[in-house]
DNA sequence: ACCTGAACACCGTTCAAGT
DNA sequence: ACCTGAACACCGTTCAAGT
């Protein structure tokens, strides 16, 4: 294809698929900071009105992008134990999600599951259900898995190195620094050092986020088995708010 | 107080503390969609410039805002085991949330912690280094609690039944939308059945939110101690991904 | 019937002109 | 030196006027 690419976006006509591989790919490229309604249509080259033909508004827009990413989760792995079927299927959502960092965000702030989301939901709660758990037992290790079925986990901080230039090198300054963290917090400065083996940083950088999302993943489901195998009830209410 | 109230608060002059409380406020009475800089200047009486004063922007306002309410939080209780004792503080932690529905949202937009914030984490961390875990397991942790340290978990959807008059009553409707979801989802319809026996509900409503999290909460406590009391080292990625 | 330009009701923030 | 009105560069969406 050696046609200019405006042009030939500009021939082909809209369509909702259209609309919204568009919004990923700008997303991607850009960031969803910069999405907007009038952006989107400029990058199509179209009137910004021309998008409420095909969807009703840039919520429906969310939804649907969120619906792309979903799409590129892999399907169940056959032909092994519930615990390592789920496994793999959680860390197929997980690579899906690695190339649309945007995506986490806007997951997050869907309100109603969309039929696509809802078709994932539903195979993912049957690979439990097929393993042996109960329905009920099932109800409450979705709930404490969260977001983690779709792949990801909500870091308590962004710890993204900001390439900010305005606060370069500066060797002195970062040294005062980091002794004021060290007095002022010195446990969160020993668990950033704990964690810096591989990178140079203050807080909370250059751990391993896959191993970080693993150990979490593994410690939930080893004990969901665990209950499955005691056979948990949701009666079973025994645990106070005291005892060791 | 018989004075206007809005008469009294153009009295009383700025301050940062004021311009967080009254956004807090705002935020807790009208929702955080509707607190703008310009809105929040109204409500203070005051032109939009003049917030500008005490905070640099509107990043910066949120960020205060978030210490308002960690601020609320309680302080470790002492003399019990790390793992009562932490469980505890993140309870109260959830506590100081409930007051606040858009805090969690807010927290975690944000991108770098504040001073408060580190305080509240520094803590917290010193419970499960005091308590005899090392910096290493500490660290995994920490990202394996991630925002449930705060006391909220992100919740795949919300699940607050709107009261929506648009889709009212209408049993027939209502009934043949059941089937439909019974039929294409059916282990999310089942799902949803064991956990409505308190609420009219279709989906994922009606559930306990509190023993959602104190059942997640807990099979996290429990694993960790499980792993302290094996000695667990970050060395020990014994852990394949297939082996049952 | 379809499409779209202009307009509406907002944003956060800058900046120069006022006191 | 301090304060602030007007302006800038955006939003999502409505709606009436064009073809």
């Amino acid at each position: 294809m050696v046609t200019d690419q405006t042009e030939t976006l500009r021939r082909v006509p809209l369509s909702r698929d259209r609309v919204l591989r568009a919004a990923v790919a700008l997303a991607d490229g850009t960031g969803i900071e910069s999405l907007s309604m009038r952006n989107l249509a400029q990058e199509l080259g179209v009137v910004p009105m021309a998008l409420y033909k095909h969807v009703a508004n840039k919520e429906e827009l969310l939804d649907g992008m969120v619906d792309v990413v979903v799409g590129e989760i892999g399907p169940p792995v056959l032909g092994t134990d519930w615990k390592s079927a789920v496994r793999q299927r959680i860390l197929s959502a997980r690579q899906a999600l690695l190339g649309h960092p945007w995506a986490s965000r806007v997951i997050e702030s869907r309100t109603t599951p969309t039929p696509v989301m809802l078709a994932y939901l539903d195979s993912l709660i049957g690979m439990f259900r097929t393993g042996g758990l109960s329905a009920d037992l099932t109800h409450h290790v979705m709930h404490a898995m969260g977001s983690r079925v779709l792949g990801f986990t909500q870091e308590m901080f962004d710890d993204s190195p900001s390439d900010d230039p305005s606060q370069s090198v500066d060797p002195d300054a970062q040294a005062a620094m980091f002794r004021e963290m060290a007095t002022k917090y010195p446990y969160v400065t020993e668990m950033a050092m704990a964690a810096a083996h591989e990178d140079e940083s203050i807080v909370g950088q250059g751990c391993d986020d896959q191993f970080e999302f693993e150990f979490a993943l593994d410690l939930l489901l080893d004990g969901f088995e665990r209950l499955q195998q005691q056979g948990w009830t949701s009666a079973d209410r025994s645990r106070g708010d005291g005892g060791a």
